[in-house]
DNA sequence: CTGTTAGCGCATTCAC
DNA sequence: GTGAATGCGCTAACAG
């Protein structure tokens, strides 16, 4: 069973093929009788043009290509959504791979990507080294990274303030009277962890004039991370009053340890979360935590990939999406 | 800045653009002499394998289009996971479309992936009508539906045994010792919602000679509806010992429900939900609730479509996933 | 084992 | 406004 062609309804409406690709297309130079006719043929032999034709022939493929770590993890899967919905409405498909962190799947993924001659690519926390990222860069435009920085004059970036959330978190702590704060880092390799870091000690050293080492404590991005972390950092300082997580997993795990050590949440140690995914609403006490707004992230970033689809711009201006507080039921005052 | 085509790299290698299909398909018909000497050129000069025009040759684009209500729920991300991985290690390409369970959203979907000549399309939860389907299932194959319903001879089919999963969940806890147990039974219209209540039925009704109705009640799916409707359960039949939930979220808002009536989960009233969605093992108590092994689901649907995009089987047996119960800590046997 | 010919289905460029 | 010729980059089918 041959699919209908473009010949095929040349041939019915007693035209040239140019004419029906023209009234398929629309463009203009053709006589609204004819495009209609000719329309209504379309319609009645059941036409579907053919993209990859089309595609060849145009040498662009109305498709782009989204590379994450993990589409299950609902930091990405916001960003994808917001990517998709933003394309979608450009009459763009997307291809997603996910790489699960693993350099061999996501080089694998790049070069099937572009196989597939896709218009534009966006790598979320890319794993690449930088000099695999510069060659990549180099050849592959346009290109937009997510979450990882590049030196790169033709490259789009799109970064969270994560400086920032941590710093709105601490604040925040500071102003309900709390001085006494502990981090649970995270993993010691992680971007996200350093800013987060960075944006404690900062807000940490406007109140507090020397903040001791043994505030902070590494752990896995997991639950059972955090709460390992949070028993180990409430015995050796247990004058902590709250705890600022890595993220929002991290967070529950140490709301688990508190009520392992007997202490209430908020009362006898606040705790704040990073990311917002959906659980931090759903857990009791509902989590504080900093959102990232990540489908507005997605929507933002496939914004900047189709204006560099557009132009040649040379130095795309670098997106930075800002976190924000969402104060809930797992923080309050200090109770000294 | 052109690519580099098949015939640069033939004109470099002083050979026929045939030869280096053949050396970069490895196809045997060449000796490996010149096939190594051809990979190497085509290797520095960097090229990269033009999937559009091959596809348009082959008349086969090793892409296959996935269409789900939305990836930012887990129970479909799980899902596309394990397609996507599936597809991935056959090298075949993903189209990721969302519809937000909109007919005209999904519709768009499906033509922007017909124009693409994916070689296969599955559809989740798809929102069509009977007739609309029916009309794409006699024009496209091969087609997978996951968790819909239709009478055709040539779609693959993917169902989650839902009235087993419920049935599971019923004799358990009519095994600790529950007679009287609610029913938080989700959207009247829901499939999957009707296959619960004909599970819950089924299996009270070996143990209770007559279930009342009014041990039933409709909810939305998500956290406030669970908590309302398991309100007014309680209410109602305040001799209630246990309830099981549409869903996961559903059983999360009984449990605050039961909080706010002055119940303990699970000592006065245990609470089993549905799905097993990431939340549920993280929400204290712990969620006793019915697995859902989505990402299984995700790997056999692409296996189904693989084997229907290689013989055109006539009659693809359905695949029914079975669920299967976790327990957690938000059940136990009643006190009285 | 290798080369030649002929398309895949469409859009671009030029005629008319 | 419409048509004819040409090519996008690759592979299928044949010939040698």
């Amino acid at each position: 069973m041959r699919r209908v062609t473009i010949k095929d309804i040349a041939r019915e409406a007693g035209v040239s093929a140019q004419t029906v690709s023209r009234a398929i297309n629309d463009k203009g130079e053709i006589s609204p009788q004819t495009q209609e006719r000719i329309l209504l043929i379309a319609e009645r032999l059941g036409y579907r043009p053919n993209s990859v034709a089309r595609s060849l022939a145009t040498r662009r493929t109305q498709n782009i290509g989204l590379v994450v770590p993990d589409v299950a993890n609902p930091f990405f899967a916001g960003i994808a959504r917001g990517i998709e919905d933003a394309a979608h409405q450009s009459d763009h498909n997307v291809f997603l791979c996910n790489t699960d962190e693993n350099v061999d799947r996501e080089t694998k993924a790049i070069h099937s990507l572009e196989a597939q001659r896709v218009d534009g690519l966006i790598l979320c926390s890319s794993r690449l080294s930088d000099p695999q990222l510069q060659k990549l860069a180099n050849r592959y435009q346009p290109l937009v990274l997510v979450n990882r920085q590049i030196d790169h004059s033709q490259t789009g970036v799109v970064l969270v303030d994560d400086v920032r959330g941590a710093t709105e978190a601490i604040r925040y702590l500071l102003q309900l009277g709390h001085r006494r704060i502990g981090l649970l880092a995270g993993p010691p390799a992680s971007h996200s962890g350093k800013a987060r870091l960075q944006g404690y000690l900062g807000a940490m050293q406007t109140q507090v004039s020397k903040v001791p080492a043994h505030w902070q404590e590494p752990c896995a991005p997991q639950v059972e991370g955090g709460r390992a972390a949070a028993l180990e950092l409430l015995r050796r300082a247990p004058d902590l009053t709250a705890l600022l997580a890595y993220n929002d997993l991290v967070a529950v795990g140490a709301m688990r340890a508190c009520v392992e050590a007997g202490r209430r949440v908020p009362e006898d140690c606040a705790i704040v979360g990073c990311d917002d995914v959906p659980l931090a609403a759903l857990v009791s006490p509902a989590l504080t935590t900093v959102h990232i707004p990540t489908y507005n992230l997605g929507q933002r970033t496939m914004s900047l990939l189709f204006d560099m689809m557009g132009d040649d711009i040379d130095h795309p201006e670098p997106i930075i999406i800002s976190p924000h507080l969402v104060i809930r039921d797992s923080s309050g005052q200090p109770i000294a």
